[in-house]
DNA sequence: AGGAGTAGTCATAAAATTCTGACTTATTGT
DNA sequence: ACAATAAGTCAGAATTTTATGACTACTCCT
């Protein structure tokens, strides 16, 4: 017993619910879906965000397997952040998520 | 507009999913579920909560409307949280959200 | 009348999250 | 060659969330 608290049997979707209710979390989920993202964009869009925690989400978001992170080699090389099958299998529980509001 | 920020147009999960993510949330969600919930014996049962904590928690899940508080006049007179209907519309998308973790 | 049980509140403290502003590295346009 | 754009990182500060321990108020049992 060397933890004596939170011994294993934890909620299985309480990683899930945290990862995703962070700030700016269901934002970019939002725009995931609407398409691919770039950070300097969001930082533009979204309006009140800061770099640093737009880049700790995002990376939250892709260690989880919901974005995926591919860089485009093409014409002005940049970055998209693009929703990941596994992320598509979560739009339909946040539309339920939202019908309920 | 005391708030320049946020003005309005936000995402609806975001609230939601916010409460549902706070710590010991799905925890007591959970065993709402399983049945009428008394505050003494969850401090008992949820091993690390403490009385502030569970008492902030319920109390946003009551006024959230997802849990009902009943005094239950008899014997020897305590208070039950119920899972209410809105709250059990719940557990269908909890039930996802797990099989996906 | 006294002790235990039930359901909390309150002020304060510690911990976790989020924000700010400065700085970095690499690519692109002129 | 220089400035702008893109995508960040980093240290420290501010904010928010959780935890502690002491205390309250009411009921129940003997």
């Amino acid at each position: 017993m060397t933890t004596p608290e939170n011994t294993g049997k934890e909620c299985p979707a309480q990683a899930l619910l945290k990862l995703l209710a962070g700030k700016w979390k269901p934002e970019l989920f939002k725009l995931a879906v609407a398409g691919p993202m770039r950070f300097n964009s969001l930082l533009r869009q979204i309006n009140g965000a800061n770099k640093q925690s737009l880049s700790v989400a995002l990376k939250e978001l892709e260690t989880a397997g919901l974005l995926d992170k591919i860089t485009v080699s093409e014409k002005p090389l940049h970055i998209e952040y693009h929703l990941s099958e596994k992320g598509k299998a979560l739009v339909p529980i946040f539309e339920q998520l939202e019908g309920m509001a």
